[in-house]
DNA sequence: ATTCGAATGTAGCGAATGCTACAGTTGTAG
DNA sequence: CTACAACTGTAGCATTCGCTACATTCGAAT
């Protein structure tokens, strides 16, 4: 049992139970494994979190990735109404759990859940951009703008 | 001590050092008292939060009432660059902190954060409704709108 | 076969958690 | 003065927390 086998088990734990609470013993449970082999790999539970934070990140990418239609969106209301129909979906739910969680870190002042939600946010601006008609004026100022809605919105 | 003289002081702390892992010792250590008498006075951990988040939404609406100016927005617009204005001074930051807190609570799903968040969305709708201009065709729908702008700028 | 390092189990430490039992110490009403 | 109820301090309990010490297993390289 590497990190690469523990991570998707610990990732699936996670996206049900929430990050902030999360403790080593339980964790390890649901790994099938020990507290002790996680600090072993991990080295920390800092560590341990700030891995599953980057994990988690590819997730949600690869979920918008399968869940995001190809083409570009006819203007940026249309585009901001694509995005929360799909993050409607039950399957984002858990992903925005976590998000709330993060948030709440950075809120606290926690440098993994800051570097973690700047990676993100990075992530979505790009696929917010990727996704603007290719005629938007601004698409790094239209992306944010979008986000600042769809943001808005989930709460 | 009543809990009439001890809810200021445990809300300072709560202020300065976040809610989500606030502890019974540090809250009674930062208000002169004991764990012991906290729990002689609010019943439970769950009872001091309660009342805690009922205090904090009336300090929140009291802020509210010295920053605001008085009269209406000129416009919807308007109305949302004067509230991202008031709310940037750095007196609201520890409420947004506390804000971040009782969000991610309710999206683990804590009854005493969903009805406090509950209170404070209606307390700010009212704030915003009573704050645009007088002729806006939909003023409920309006402050919606309002509202989902301003918490997307906030994160 | 021996050796060596990576991986794992067992047991526990010291601290912090929410909460309780028990024993006072008040202040006040009769 | 007495009695009773409100209040408060001391000490602890059971649990969980992140983490560590120690011992063992096991596969591969020599």
């Amino acid at each position: 049992m590497s990190r690469e086998t523990l991570l998707p088990l610990l990732a699936a734990h996670v996206m049900a139970q929430g990050l902030n609470d999360a403790s080593l013993r339980p964790l390890a449970k649901a790994a099938g494994t020990s507290d002790r082999m996680l600090i072993y790999h991990f080295g920390s539970k800092d560590g341990l979190i700030a891995a599953l934070l980057e994990y988690l990140a590819g997730m949600f990418a690869a979920a918008l990735d399968t869940a995001f239609p190809a083409g570009r969106a006819a203007s940026r209301r249309d585009c901001i109404e694509q995005v929360l129909a799909i993050t409607a979906q039950p399957a984002f739910q858990p992903f925005f759990r976590l998000w709330w969680d993060i948030v709440a870190g950075c809120a606290a002042g926690n440098r993994a859940y800051l570097d973690a939600a700047g990676a993100i946010m990075d992530l979505l601006l790009g696929w917010i951009e990727a996704h603007l008609p290719a005629d938007d004026p601004d698409p790094m100022a239209g992306a944010r703008l979008v986000l600042t809605q769809i943001e808005g919105a989930q709460m």
